[in-house]
RNA sequence: GCGCCCAUGGCUCAAUGGAUAGAGCAACGGAUUUCUAAUCCGUAGGUUGCAGGUUCAAGUCCUGCUGGGCGCGCCA
């Protein structure tokens, strides 16, 4: 909140102080590594430097010449390279605290999404087998990312894209058919690219028991499409119980096959036709992403007349654009970054601006157990699925651990360390911190006070309770980095160092003195707007806050 | 061979081009008559993989190496 204030101040110093100069870019307004370079600091004075041919100490005294006459600030200093100083007034703390804890929330209002639509899609894996933890990693992060661009004021959509109809769906059927077969004794050679997971094993046990022998040894396009679609019913209703146990939920669930009933497909290729980018070659149809930066042109249609996957989805992206989203955001797991650059010149090709989809990649999870990595492939049937690692760690340990480290990061899961409720989970730490508040808060009221009551801020004068303050009001800062870099690691790192500053607090003051009962108010208030910020981020992060432990 | 991502204390990781590179875990030493010790305080631990370059300023940007992950299909 200060942070916005600061910003605004500054510019208007500027403008006074060199009213012919443009504005530079972009300043940053932050917190310094020290206190005893102030409660922030700001590098104007560098960033402006060439602008105003003059050294940043000359123009960092003259902007906070300004600045000390203005009585939110208590303190007003040019550092010994040209960084401007500020500390704030007590009284601009004091109110910044009062307004979070009248207003709540909406004290961080943000506008920046205000009317417009952005749209999420994640997940997104193939109704052929589980999901994995791989696509719990996702699923956590483009959740949290979803929360953080709906705090920031956007309307947006979850979507789920998955493919019900291409031939992967068909080997699906096939090994199921294959599985059935086994069941009823009948000994089939699985196909060398089939699905050997255990899971179709106990379809097909349930399917004997449904439909007895009909299907034995009986292989046709009937047969085919049954199979099809009851595994993928099956695939299906396993993918939305282990999402829904994981709390996580979608919008839109978008089919591929939907682009080509409703001609959605073809109309994007005599679109990319129209416009130039189309040839044929070898049979084929070809789309020459070469001449929008991509290294090479790439197949649209098989000779064999079916669409490849490239271009279904560039009609999925040209779909999105139809829809009336603002902004897209796709999140792929890294194996798909070569696919990023196709995606993105058939964007080109359509005339679709290059800033309305980003994607976002990340690293892949490796489980760790017994110090051993635990390997994985839904093909070969060997994986922990996302159902299992939440059964066995939980909802709130799997979402915090996929999400505590940047996307870009690979991310080694502990099994044996998510299972100990021991500080190698932060989420513990955090979640201590807001039963305890939640105590506090109990035991005041045990104790006669009541805890509605607004205590007289003025009294909180501690060095503890100044720092307390500072961490929570700067909530809004944290959101935006978040948004800004699709780093929902910023959130869990900011939570942490509020219920460390908290925890330190805890230790060493009392909340509840019945012999100085304005202290005690005056306490019971910051703590309510520590509980307050607290409960903000863990549901932006998707996690409970239990109030006892 | 080409492309993308990564390399930071013993371990796991932070750090929109900004000040003395920060946390947590592990290690060692302390703190509880108190609202929850799942907590707190202290100590120790670093030439940010290597070599150059760009500039007021480089962990961050550029070039070249080394090592690891992932791609490089008329698969998805």
């Amino acid at each position: 909140m200060l942070s916005k204030t600061i910003k605004e101040k500054l510019i208007s110093s500027y403008t006074r102080s060199f009213p012919s100069f443009p504005l530079p870019e972009q300043f940053t307004v932050e917190i310094p590594p020290s206190e005893e370079f102030g409660d922030f600091a700001t590098n104007i004075s560098f960033i402006s430097a060439s602008i105003l041919h003059k050294s940043p100490v000359e123009i960092a005294k003259s902007i906070a010449g300004i600045l000390k006459e203005d009585p939110f600030f208590s303190d007003v200093t040019v550092g010994g390279k040209g960084f401007i100083n500020m500390k704030v007034s007590d009284d601009v703390l004091r109110d910044t605290l009062t307004k979070i804890i009248e207003e709540k929330e909406d004290a961080f209002e943000c506008d920046i999404g205000k009317d417009k639509k952005y749209q999420v899609e994640f997940v997104s894996a193939n109704p052929t087998g589980p999901l994995t933890v791989g696509h719990g990693r996702q699923a956590a992060i483009g959740d949290v990312i979803s929360n953080v661009l709906e705090f920031v004021g956007y309307d947006v959509t979850r979507e789920y894209y998955f493919n019900d109809a291409g031939n992967q769906m068909n080997v699906l059927a096939r090994s199921l058919w294959v599985r059935y077969n086994q069941e009823l004794g009948v000994d089939i050679e699985m196909p060398e690219e089939g699905y050997r997971g255990e899971y179709l094993i106990d379809i097909a046990k349930e399917m004997v028991e449904k439909v007895g022998d009909e299907y034995r040894e009986r292989w046709d396009e009937d047969v085919k499409a049954f199979f099809r679609s009851y595994a993928a019913d099956k695939m299906f209703d396993w993918i939305k119980a282990d999402l829904s146990k994981f709390n996580i939920g979608f919008d839109v669930w978008f089919s591929e096959s939907s682009l080509h009933k409703d001609g959605k497909v073809n109309e994007t290729i005599e679109e990319l036709r129209k416009r130039g980018y189309v040839y044929e070659k070898d049979g084929a149809t070809w789309f020459a992403a070469s001449k929008l930066g991509d290294y090479k042109d790439w197949v649209l249609v098989k000779s064999t007349g079916e669409p490849t996957y490239l271009l279904t989805d560039i009609a999925y992206h040209r779909d999105k654009a139809k829809r009336g989203f603002d902004k897209v955001l796709d999140i792929w797991g890294a194996d798909h970054h070569g696919h990023v650059p196709r995606v993105k010149a058939g964007l080109k090709a359509l005339g679709i601006e290059d800033d309305f989809c980003d994607i976002l990649l990340h690293q892949f999870v490796t489980l760790i157990q017994r110090g051993k990595e635990v390997r994985m492939s839904t093909r070969r049937g060997e994986f922990v699925t996302l159902g299992d690692l939440i059964d066995t760690v939980g909802a709130d340990v799997a979402k915090y651990f996929f999400v505590m480290l940047s996307p870009d990061t690979h991310l080694s899961f502990d099994l044996d360390l998510a299972r100990t409720k021991s500080m190698d989970n932060p989420v513990f730490y955090v979640q201590y911190a807001h039963a305890r508040i939640c105590n506090v808060l109990k035991h005041a009221e045990a104790n006669g006070l009541d805890v509605n009551r607004e205590g007289d801020v003025s009294l909180l004068t501690t060095p503890e309770e100044k720092t307390l303050i500072k961490d929570i009001e700067r909530l809004d800062d944290a959101i935006l980095d978040a948004y800004a870099t699709f780093g929902p690691h910023k959130l869990t790192r900011y939570v942490e160092e509020v219920a460390k500053a908290f925890h330190i607090y805890y230790t060493k003051y009392r909340f509840v003195d019945k012999s100085n009962l304005e202290l005690s108010y005056a306490r019971l208030s910051l703590v309510k707007a520590v509980q307050i910020v607290i409960r903000i981020v863990s549901r932006l992060i998707g996690i409970s806050m239990p109030e006892n432990m």
